[in-house]
DNA sequence: AGCACGCCGACT
DNA sequence: GTCGGCGTGCTC
C-alpha cells in the first residue's frame, strides 16, 4: 500500500479524477485515506485529498508526495464517500465537493515566487535584477507581474540562474499560547531552591510559586498578573528548572459570555406525543425522516433539545442545522444553556480561524452537538445520532454555487449511512416537504397549537389602495399608526418588517418613466443613502444620483420604492420620541453588530425594531406585541414560481414574533394585493388551506414537488451566441428525454444580462429521468471546455431554488 | 487551472 | 527571416 490515489486542487474537467502518487518510504502508514497531500502536478505543486492506498498503478513512472499537511485525515471514510455523493448529486468536481466540506481555513493558498536557482550564484545576474535576489531573498510572482519584470525573470531562468518556485500554504495556523511549565517535581524544586544565590530573590520567589502551583501556566499570566519578571523566568528556563511549551488553544467566540444552565422543561401532551416516535427511532437507531410541522411559538425547540438529549445519553452525536445562526442568538443560547461545552457552534458571523477551531472540537470529539448553518452538515462525527433541520423550508439550505447540494438532501444521505433520525421542523414546511410527509415519506408530527395556550396573533390585511384613496400617502396605514402609538403608550415593543435593504429602491423620471438602470446588467440601480450612490446589486456599479433625468432633461427625478432607511427617518419624524433600531445589511454588516442590536432591543432600550428579512425567524422577545408589515407584495412579484410560497412563510414567520409570551399579540399585514391567497391566508394562518391551493397551481404548471427541475444558464458577452448555444442544448436535451418531461428555452434569464453577459437558460421538468444526469454531464462537457476561448459559461443546477 | 508545445501573421 | 498570437492537450 504505497501508492496513494489523489484528488488534486484543480477545478476542471481533464483534472477531475484520481491521479496516483507513490508515497514515500518515511510516511508509508502515516500517510493515509482522508489526509490532505501536496504533490507535484505538472510544473506546480498543489493541494491534493488522498482518497484511497494502494499496490499497483497502470501507470509507469510515478511522482512522489511531497509531504502530508495532516497528522489525522480531515475527512473520514464516509464524508469521503458523500463528496462522491455530492458530485454525482450536483454534477460537480470531486475536489469542489471536498473543499465544500471543510472549513475554508483548511483550503490552501498558493504562492508562486523566482528565487535564486540552486548551484548559482549572485554574480550570474545582470546587475539590475541583483538587489531582488541579495540574502536567499525572493520576488514574489505578483510583484514580479506588477514591475514588469516577467521577461527579464523568464529569460534568467531558462538560463539557470533563476528558477520558479511552488509553494502550497494553509490559510491560518492554530493558534498557540506559551506556558511555563515546571521541569522537576515539587522536591526537584526545592532542591534548586537551595542552589539558587540569596541575591536572586526573585528567581526564589517565582520557583516558590511553582512547588505550590506545579500546573503549566501561560506565560503572560506569570508576568503581567503575577508581576514575575520576565529574566527571572528566563534565568530558570535556562537552569532547567522550567520549560516553555506552546499549547494549542482554540479561539473561543462565546469565551466570555456565560450561558445559564438550563434543564428540560417539562412537555405538553402534544409535544409527548410528537417527541415519542423520534425517540423510537433514536433508540433503535433507525433512519427516519421527521416532518414536525409545529406553529410558531409551539416549542419545536423543545423537542430538538430532548431528543438530542436522548441521543447523548446513547453516546452518539448530533447536528443541527439553523438557517443563519448569527441571526438567532436566542438559538445558539439555548443549545449552549443545556448542553454547555459539548456545543460547537459554526456561522458566517465567526472569522475563519474560529469557525476552524469549532469545527477542530467535533473533530478530537470535543463536543457532541453541532449548531450551525447549511455547511455544519458537513460536521466531520463519526457516530451521528440524529440530524435536525429547524426552519426547514428556508432557501438558504440551498447553496448557489458549486457544488449546489441541498442541506436537506445531505442530511438525509448522512442519516442514511448513520442508520439516524432526520427532524425536518416548520412552520410553514416547503411544499416538497409537506407533500412527502402526506405520500409517507416522510413521517408527520404536528404541535396545532402555541405552548401555554397563548392565541395566535390576530392579523388585519390593510388594503393600501384604499388609504391612497382616501388621501394618506405615507408608509404608514392609518390603522398600523394607531397601534403603533398605542404600544408606545403602554411601553410595549413593536416590530416593523420590510423587505428591502437600503434607503429607496430605484429612481424615477416622473416626466418621462426613465428608470436608472445599471449600464452591465438589465437590473435598475439601487439608491444608497449612506454615500448617495446609485449601486447594482450584481455586479457592484457605482455612480452618483442624478440631479437630471438623462433621457429627457427634467429635473422631476425622484426616489421610488421604500427602504428601512427611508421609513426611520419618517418614523422620527412623525414619532420623534420613539427609539427605533434598524437591522439590516448596512447596519449588521460588522461583526458582531447583530447581537448588539438585538441586545439593545431585547433590554428595552429601544421600542421599534425595523428590519428585513434577518428579523423574520428566530426572534422570541416576550414584550413583542404587535408586528407591522410595511408592504406584504414586493416578494410577490419576483418572478418565480415559489413567490407565493415564500410570501406566505415570511408573513406567517414574521407573524409569529408577536405575542409569544404572556402578552398578546397582533399584526398588520399592509399590501397592495389583499385579495393574493397567499396573503389571505397567511392572514388567517392557514397552512392547510395554503398548501391545498400552492398544490394546484403547481400541478397546473408542472412544478415541484409533482415535478422536478433542472435549469441549464448559457451566458456569453454576445446575445446571439448565447441564444444559439442555448438553442442548441435545449434542442439536444429535448432529444433525449422522455415524453412526460418538458423542456423549456431557450428563454432569456430573469435577469437577462450580469456584468455585460447575456444570460439564457433552458429548463427541463421531469418526473423520472434516469438519463438525464449523463446528458447534463455531456452537456457540460461539450461547452464547458469553450469557456476560456470564447467566454461562454454553461452552468447546470439541478433542483435550483432561483431560477435566475 | 496553469503551462508547454505548436502552427500561422506583421515586424525588429 | 523571427517574435508572438492563442488553439490543443497534458498533468499521476
Amino acid at each position: 500500500m504505497n501508492i496513494a490515489s489523489v484528488i488534486v486542487d484543480v477545478p476542471a474537467k481533464q483534472t477531475d479524477k484520481p491521479f496516483d502518487y507513490e508515497i514515500p518510504e518515511k510516511w508509508i502508514g502515516a500517510i493515509v485515506p482522508g489526509m490532505r497531500v501536496i504533490v507535484p502536478f505538472g510544473p506546480r505543486r498543489v493541494q491534493g485529498f488522498v482518497i484511497g492506498l494502494k499496490d499497483h498503478s497502470e501507470f509507469e513512472s510515478l511522482r512522489e508526495i511531497q509531504e502530508p499537511m495532516d497528522l489525522v485525515p480531515v475527512l473520514n471514510s464516509e464524508l469521503l464517500g458523500l463528496g462522491n455523493w455530492l458530485t454525482e448529486k450536483t454534477l460537480s468536481f470531486k475536489i469542489s465537493a471536498y473543499q465544500a466540506m471543510l472549513p475554508a481555513a483548511l483550503k490552501a493558498k498558493y504562492n508562486k515566487k523566482v528565487k535564486l536557482a540552486q548551484g548559482a550564484s549572485i554574480e550570474d545576474l545582470p546587475e539590475s535584477l541583483r538587489h531582488y535576489f541579495e540574502g536567499d531573498k525572493a520576488i514574489g510572482w505578483e510583484d514580479a507581474v506588477k514591475g514588469g519584470l516577467v521577461p527579464v525573470l523568464q529569460k534568467q531562468a531558462a538560463a539557470g540562474t533563476l528558477e520558479v518556485l511552488y509553494e502550497v500554504r494553509e490559510r491560518l495556523g492554530k493558534k498557540h499560547i506559551k506556558y511555563i511549565v515546571p521541569l522537576l517535581p515539587p522536591e526537584g524544586l526545592k532542591a534548586k531552591y537551595e542552589e539558587v544565590s540569596g541575591r536572586a530573590a526573585k528567581q526564589k520567589e517565582l520557583l516558590e510559586f511553582f512547588i505550590g502551583n506545579p500546573e503549566p501556566i501561560e506565560a503572560k499570566k506569570l508576568t503581567n498578573e503575577l508581576g514575575y519578571s520576565q529574566s527571572a523566568v528566563k534565568s530558570l528556563v535556562d537552569r532547567g528548572c522550567l520549560g516553555e511549551k506552546e499549547l494549542e488553544v482554540y479561539r473561543d467566540p462565546y469565551e466570555d459570555r456565560h450561558f445559564p444552565k438550563t434543564a428540560p422543561l417539562k412537555l405538553t401532551a402534544a409535544q409527548k406525543a410528537a417527541i415519542s416516535p423520534v425517540k423510537a427511532a433514536i433508540s433503535e437507531g433507525r433512519h427516519e425522516v421527521f416532518l414536525l410541522y409545529g406553529v410558531t411559538g409551539s416549542g419545536k425547540t423543545e423537542i430538538y433539545l430532548q431528543s438530542i438529549q436522548d441521543v447523548i445519553e446513547k453516546g452518539k452525536e448530533a447536528i443541527v442545522l439553523v438557517p443563519e445562526i448569527s441571526l438567532t442568538p436566542q438559538m445558539v443560547e439555548r443549545f449552549k444553556g443545556r448542553f454547555g461545552a459539548e456545543v460547537a457552534v459554526l456561522h458566517s458571523g465567526l472569522s475563519a480561524g474560529e469557525k476552524y477551531d469549532e469545527w477542530r472540537k467535533i473533530q478530537r470529539r470535543e463536543v457532541k452537538v453541532a449548531v450551525g448553518a447549511r455547511s455544519a452538515i458537513f460536521a466531520p462525527f463519526e457516530n451521528l445520532g440524529i440530524i435536525i433541520i429547524d426552519e426547514e423550508h428556508e432557501t438558504s439550505y440551498k447553496q448557489e454555487d458549486m457544488p449546489r447540494y441541498h442541506a436537506r438532501d445531505a442530511a438525509i444521505e448522512r442519516g442514511r449511512n448513520h442508520a439516524c433520525p432526520i427532524i425536518l421542523g416548520s412552520a410553514t414546511p416547503s411544499l416538497e416537504s409537506f407533500a412527502r410527509a402526506q405520500k409517507g415519506v416522510y413521517s408527520l408530527l404536528s404541535l396545532p397549537d402555541r405552548m401555554n395556550n397563548q392565541p395566535m396573533p390576530e392579523v388585519a390585511i390593510i388594503d393600501m389602495r384604499e388609504e391612497m384613496r382616501s388621501g394618506n400617502r405615507s408608509m404608514f396605514s392609518r390603522k398600523l399608526f394607531e397601534k403603533i402609538e398605542d404600544r408606545l403608550g403602554k411601553k410595549e415593543q413593536i416590530v416593523l418588517f420590510l423587505n428591502k435593504r437600503g434607503h429607496s429602491s430605484f429612481v424615477m423620471c416622473r416626466d418621462c418613466g426613465y428608470v436608472m438602470g445599471c449600464p452591465h446588467c438589465d437590473i435598475s440601480l439601487t439608491y444608497h443613502r449612506r454615500n448617495e450612490q446609485m449601486k447594482c446589486h450584481y455586479c457592484g456599479y457605482e455612480t452618483h444620483v442624478p440631479l437630471q433625468c438623462p433621457e429627457c432633461l427634467s429635473d422631476h427625478i425622484r426616489y421610488f420604492g421604500t427602504g428601512t432607511q427611508k421609513v426611520e427617518e419618517e418614523l422620527g419624524k412623525l414619532l420623534p420620541h420613539a427609539r427605533v433600531v434598524r437591522m439590516d445589511m448596512d447596519t449588521t454588516g460588522r461583526k458582531g453588530s447583530h447581537e448588539r442590536l438585538l441586545k439593545e432591543f431585547s433590554e428595552g432600550r429601544a421600542d421599534i425594531l425595523l428590519g428585513t428579512q434577518m428579523i423574520a425567524k428566530g426572534l422570541d422577545f416576550p414584550n413583542i406585541t404587535l408586528v407591522g408589515v410595511l408592504s406584504a407584495d414586493t416578494m410577490l412579484h419576483i418572478p418565480d414560481f415559489r413567490s407565493a410560497e415564500k410570501t406566505f412563510q415570511l408573513l406567517t414567520q414574521v407573524s409569529g414574533r408577536a405575542g409569544r409570551h404572556e402578552l398578546p399579540g397582533e399584526v398588520v399585514i399592509q399590501t397592495y394585493t389583499p385579495e393574493h391567497y397567499s396573503i389571505e391566508l397567511a392572514g388567517s394562518q392557514n397552512y392547510d388551506v395554503f398548501y391545498q391551493r400552492e398544490m394546484m397551481s403547481r400541478k397546473v404548471h408542472k412544478y415541484p414537488p409533482f415535478y422536478y427541475l433542472a435549469l441549464v444558464t448559457v451566458s456569453h458577452g454576445q446575445l446571439m451566441k448565447a441564444v444559439s448555444v442555448t438553442e442548441q442544448i435545449t434542442a439536444f436535451l429535448r432529444a433525449r428525454v422522455s415524453e412526460d418531461a418538458v423542456v423549456l428555452g431557450p428563454v432569456a434569464s430573469p435577469i437577462p444580462r450580469i456584468n455585460d453577459r447575456y444570460r439564457y437558460q433552458c429548463l427541463v421538468k421531469y418526473k423520472r429521468e434516469p438519463s438525464l444526469p449523463e446528458n447534463l454531464k455531456q452537456v457540460i462537457d461539450r461547452y464547458q471546455k469553450e469557456e476560456g476561448a470564447s467566454g461562454l459559461q454553461v452552468s447546470v443546477d439541478i433542483n435550483p431554488f432561483l431560477l435566475m
